[in-house]
DNA sequence: AACTACGCCAACCGCAACCGA
DNA sequence: TTCGGTTGCGGTTGGCGTAGT
């Protein structure tokens, strides 16, 4: 399954498996890797396995550091304040593990998208939930509910970083029509705001010139501010304490649903829109 | 005790974006 | 502008541990 030469139709000398060890990384392999970077610096992966003398691929390496030995990342039990933040921004982000993961501190892509697939997936389909567009399963398709309404969906693997979140609202009944990839089906002054923004994100967070898509896309600010929004609002709580029927995994969904139009997490963005347009000209920077 | 099924997660792969020559 | 090399991302796999029979 994993041969390297089937298939592909050029290959990198990185994944070139001559003389490359695969598998499970030993201590002392660890010890090396952390040491060197500790006294190197993280970078110039490539290079990196022959400069500190290790028989593996620089990608290795580069997974091994971000996943397992930088000290920053937490390991272990996942809280449940940190499980709720995760549907949360998967619910708007998708399977963007490396955005969630830059949420949720010491925690790695790796590590959220593998709790997402062992344990938040089953515990949504378990209550009736699509875990891919957390709306539910086997809905009535009477109802006009169905289908309807916005909702962030992961993007096909060809287009992951073109166009990653839509939000399409048609006429007075919101449409969602699942992955969308096509821009000209953007719709509405928000729509458009959330996407720059993530094609802001998208292409700053990606290589680190923070400086030039903050100086080029504001709503950098709009969007990360909303997602600040998410992880603190107050509403979320609320909701728990008004609702009595009210379950965390389908917070927002079926807010949403209820209020067709008018969604609670459309609120929130305007929201945020608005608080962080004030705050910009006071804050220049922001943590990614 | 032996075998099987299942869950978890570290690691790998292919692809696309980015960058510099 | 093009192209080759590098980096980072998301999807997937394989191995290990454990529960169940």
């Amino acid at each position: 399954m994993k041969n390297p030469s089937s298939g592909a139709s050029k290959i990198t000398p990185c994944c070139s498996k001559v003389g490359i060890k695969r598998g499970p990384w030993t201590p002392e392999e660890d010890e090396i890797l952390a040491k060197y970077i500790k006294r190197e610096g993280e970078g110039r992966w490539r290079t990196l396995p022959k400069r500190a003398g290790l028989l593996r691929c620089g990608k290795s390496c580069r997974l091994r550091w971000m996943n397992y030995l930088r000290p920053s990342v937490k390991r272990g039990h996942i809280a449940p304040d940190e499980e709720d933040l995760i549907l949360r921004l998967h619910r708007l982000l998708g399977n963007r593990w490396s955005l969630i993961a830059g949420r949720i501190p010491g925690r790695t892509d790796n590590e959220i998208k593998n709790y997402w697939n062992t344990h938040l997936s089953k515990k949504l389909i378990s209550q009736g939930i699509d875990p891919r567009t957390h709306r539910p399963l086997n809905p009535n398709p009477n109802s006009p509910e169905v289908g309807h309404g916005r909702e962030l969906i992961s993007k096909p693997k060809a287009n992951r970083y073109s166009t990653p979140v839509v939000f399409e609202e048609t006429g007075g009944n919101s449409t969602a029509n699942g992955i969308q990839s096509d821009t000209n089906q953007l719709k509405g002054g928000h729509d458009l705001v959330v996407n720059d923004c993530m094609m802001g994100i998208q292409s700053g967070y990606r290589r680190g010139n923070e400086e030039d898509y903050i100086e080029n896309c504001n709503e950098l600010d709009t969007f990360s501010s909303f997602l600040d929004s998410l992880i603190n609002d107050s509403m979320f709580l609320n909701q728990q304490q008004q609702q009595p029927n009210f379950h965390p995994l389908v917070c927002s969904s079926s807010a949403q649903t209820i209020n067709h139009g008018n969604t609670i997490w459309e609120a929130e963005l305007r929201s945020s829109i608005d608080t962080s347009s004030e705050e910009q000209s006071a804050q220049n920077n922001h943590p990614a």
